[in-house]
DNA sequence: TCAAGATATATCGGATTCAGATATATTGCA
DNA sequence: TGCAATATATCTGAATCCGATATATCTTGA
């Protein structure tokens, strides 16, 4: 079975876009961050843990993003125990300027589209 | 240099996309959609040939587009020289039914977007 | 109790795609 | 005459994609 077309597969650049945009409203930890992509997108964008993860390192790199470790105890086994860990992530001030550029980029990207199918929209509205 | 950001780069599904929109307005052949796309994005979109010819090839494959072979004669050479060949291709009834899908794709694809930066734009408008 | 599914991070690896470079040939113009 | 433009096409190293795999913990319910 080949690709689905529902939508158009997410590039990097748009994927550091949502990722970038879901970080703006808070801190977040990758399992989280995939789940609530797809929960948001109705299931559409679905980011794989082989795609996320690197990014996220990369975001890391470049500054993009901070991170944070944290230990998550268990609520019932021994307190001493080493328990989860989740690595969160929060948006540093270098990301938020990369934030605002992507979604003028995006704005140019869906502009530049539309103009190249403005004329079929016509043609295509034959009712 | 590392790539330029002015816009995301292109998937083939929305080169696949434009290059349907450009066959939608008339049958044309690969250099003069390459430049066409070129000058209508102000140069933001570009598609190489290493890009271009290898996915015309697909799409004539899958029965998108169909094809002829045009014999420009010279005006100055021997008439019986063999001209420059032109590849000329014309939307097939099944490459516009792709284009309607893929301009489907295309609007569920920015709305999901936008509803992602919906909130950063709010954020960001910040005056 | 204990097995299964969810949570959580991360890498591997084959297939695909990207994009600059290369190949080849003709045409138009200065 | 020689160079830029026209025209199609492939090569190739790098990047990317994405399902599978690895590892480990937590939660829930039969």
């Amino acid at each position: 079975m080949a690709r689905k077309t529902a939508t158009p597969q997410l590039t990097q650049d748009h994927t550091e876009l949502i990722v970038l945009s879901v970080l703006s409203e808070g801190p977040s930890y990758g399992y989280s961050i995939s789940k609530q992509i797809a929960a948001r997108s109705e299931d559409e964008f679905r980011i794989g843990a082989s795609q996320l993860y690197p990014l996220l390192t990369k975001m890391e790199k470049q500054g993009l993003v901070e991170t944070d470790w944290e230990e998550i105890k268990s609520k019932s086994a021994d307190p001493d125990a080493p328990g989860r860990k989740r690595k969160w992530y929060r948006l540093a001030s270098k990301g938020e300027r990369r934030l605002q550029q992507r979604i003028e980029a995006h704005k140019r990207f869906t502009s530049l589209i539309n103009s190249f199918i403005a004329t079929d929209q016509a043609a295509g509205a034959v009712a």
